[in-house]
DNA sequence: ACAATAGTGTCTGTTAGACAGTATTCA
DNA sequence: TGAATACTGTCTAACAGACACTATTGT
């Protein structure tokens, strides 16, 4: 006996913070089903190019966005009969995260539009595509669970950033206030930062610092 | 253009406690290929009866084992060229728990076979089918990081348990040693436990617990 | 010199961990 | 009454959080 196998997409939560506040890269599906309305970036995997799905989100967000994202991990899969109207479908959701500098080609290019993906998404286009807006919140929470025991913030940081930066990226991010002082001992005391080079703008200049190669995880929260 | 749609299945690595060592349900594959190996317990969506990949999931248990676990819950999905000789395919993995007692009639029927999935995975047969081996060390790391920030160790358990039951087991996952006044301390202020029945064995009896509804999650880690 | 931002030193209340002691059962 | 296990009280060292202070730049 053979089964009708489900179609098999990925999907791309592409996040980033502007002036404090998270942002979700969508654009406007330019087919049928939903066409018109706003999507996270994806398609289907292709099983003649890509060696995994992890590939696949890559290659779509190379070839759609012609980029490619700091920071992309897997964040679930949603799998069921009713999430598109052509039926049973299959979408392996993937978490991207980049800095908003090297993104702004990007949205100045018209190839997504950044929306406020803040306050269970108030500020977003009225109806995204299919689950889109679920998948969204999934990959969000996702972000804020890892935040307070990661260093996963500093990924939507440029590469080289200071301590008061990754100190408010996170304060926004989690939405809490936290004594600088005691933030600058704790991070620096539980995470592998590299000391780069010096950042300057108004004020005393600030050492710059580097993540490691990997994420590294805290043995305590942070905050 | 349409695209050749990969194999889709769930599979379910199911975990228990015996003696303190992890131990996973597996069963003997009845056909090509990797027809004889030990496999995980999974199959086939079917989309005419699966309303979503979780109900598969149960399904599959209900069918194969006629079992229904305390806890369930999606781990990943591993989707790629190689993982199985006839292409490309992705399984959703799911992560079961449950106490051994309501298991034992499983394994007295030959259903599934206990192995310890202690050590790496030093103590399971030679080979697993497809990658196996691969989902099983995942959803284990699952298990172990919620383990020390949730009452997700509490699904290993009967329904009811003391709470030195739960720090043994507690001990026993993380593999180490947790004093077991502050142990009592902590959890009893953190989680959600629910009184029940006074358990009886040897020396003076313990007060009996039962778990919350839902899982719940620490503000700090456990140990 | 002053505004602005970065970074340090130190005090205090809370919590984690160690450990001694008490309680309640069965044999 | 003693062995076995459950549970409680308390002391101490470590840590989190608060906050005052110093440092280094641009204007």
């Amino acid at each position: 006996m053979t089964y009708v196998r489900p179609d098999l997409t990925v999907d791309i939560v592409f996040l980033t913070l502007v002036n404090g506040r998270l942002h979700v890269a969508l654009h406007r599906r330019d087919k049928a089903p939903e066409k018109g309305k706003f999507a996270l970036v994806g398609g289907y995997i292709h099983t003649d190019e890509d060696r995994d799905a992890r590939d696949a989100a890559l290659r779509t967000l190379r070839v759609k966005l012609d980029f490619t994202p700091r920071h992309l991990e897997q964040v679930q899969t949603e799998a069921n009969a009713y999430r598109d109207p052509r039926g049973w479908s299959a979408s392996i959701v993937y978490l991207a995260l980049h800095d908003l500098e090297s993104l702004q080609p990007l949205v100045d290019s018209g190839r997504v539009e950044l929306f406020d993906a803040e306050d269970n998404g108030a500020h977003l286009p009225a109806e995204l595509a299919f689950d889109h807006a679920t998948l969204l919140q999934a990959a969000i929470q996702r972000l804020r669970a890892k935040a307070s025991y990661s260093t996963i913030v500093g990924h939507l940081l440029p590469e080289v950033f200071s301590l008061p930066e990754l100190h408010a990226a996170y304060e926004a991010l989690l939405g809490i206030k936290v004594n600088p002082a005691n933030f600058r001992r704790k991070i620096l005391e539980m995470a592998e930062l590299h000391p780069a080079e010096m950042l300057f703008s108004h004020g005393r200049p600030a050492q710059g610092y580097r993540l490691g190669q990997q994420l590294d995880y805290f043995d305590r929260p942070l905050g």
